[in-house]
DNA sequence: CTAATTCCTATTAAAATAATAGGATTTAAT
DNA sequence: ATTAAATCCTATTATTTTAATAGGAATTAG
């Protein structure tokens, strides 16, 4: 019942861009040193990211990645299934696309794993990345660039 | 954010234990044929079970195993719990002994996998063992031997 | 033109998961 | 006592997933 290092480093990248936002296209190189992750690693999760249109792109020198939308707009929920997956306990209860199951008919262990998927997405969708954004500041003095994540 | 099959097919074996309950120390055998289940597979996550006091053993011929505990006394976090650990999305926020992190004080991400981590804890341990035989019982009609989990 | 950057594909390393194998020990039943 | 049915125990292997690395192609600001 872990979360990969997709989600949590993913969250961490977006977040950071959310902070910097005012700073430009941010490069993966910049959100690697900060937030201690292989650039190469982030350059993989940009992919689904950027999929989901979550984060666009801008190429060559000057370029980096920006949000492509605001924060406000933006939901841990829609991050981590961008990198996760749809939430799913198990199979057969994937928010999309669940796998079908002979036990299926009058599987009773099954609505349990509905109610934690469900919880579990309620929490996700309930935060946005601005909200996020506001919390960190608190810990943030004002002339401090280190914002924590 | 998936159960393995550990806690999955061990949540199937000890509901399938409460629903024969009666007729003595169950064998893996029979709950591996009953749920499909590879019968050495069983035998590893009975170790767990026993060591969270959720299930006892009755060695020798006629033996097998039986629930530690009443039904209604053993919660679907138990058995999770005991098969799978602590419940944490991300270690830095497991029930029992978190994880250091560097970046702890004042990490904004940290809260959501908090409340993530306890409206899991919530659900779970929401269902007893006799919930699920209950629901159970409902499909299956009065003379089938075939029990839905 | 050059340096900085994303983009793309492939490979590899490491870890966790799932399953299998084979024999030792215990015990009810005969 | 013997036997068969069962748990117990240790080790091994296969598979899958996760995480990371490598190297070069394409793009673009200055």
């Amino acid at each position: 019942m872990k979360l990969s290092t997709k989600g949590r480093y993913g969250l961490r990248a977006v977040l950071d861009m959310a902070l910097y936002e005012n700073e430009g296209p941010i490069t993966l190189n910049s959100i690697a040193e900060r937030q201690g992750i292989s650039e190469g690693y982030l350059e993989q999760l940009m992919v689904p990211l950027k999929r989901a249109g979550l984060v666009k792109s801008v190429r060559g020198a000057q370029g980096g990645y920006i949000l492509a939308k605001e924060p406000k707009n933006i939901t841990v929920g829609e991050v981590i299934r961008a990198l996760e997956g749809p939430i799913a306990p198990v199979a057969c209860v994937s928010e999309d696309y669940p796998e079908e199951c002979e036990r299926a008919e009058g599987c009773v262990t099954r609505m349990v794993w509905e109610k934690v998927r469900d919880s579990i997405a309620e929490v996700l969708d309930s935060f946005t990345l601005e909200d996020l954004v506001q919390e960190s500041r608190k810990y943030t003095s004002q002339n401090s660039y280190m914002y924590y994540i």
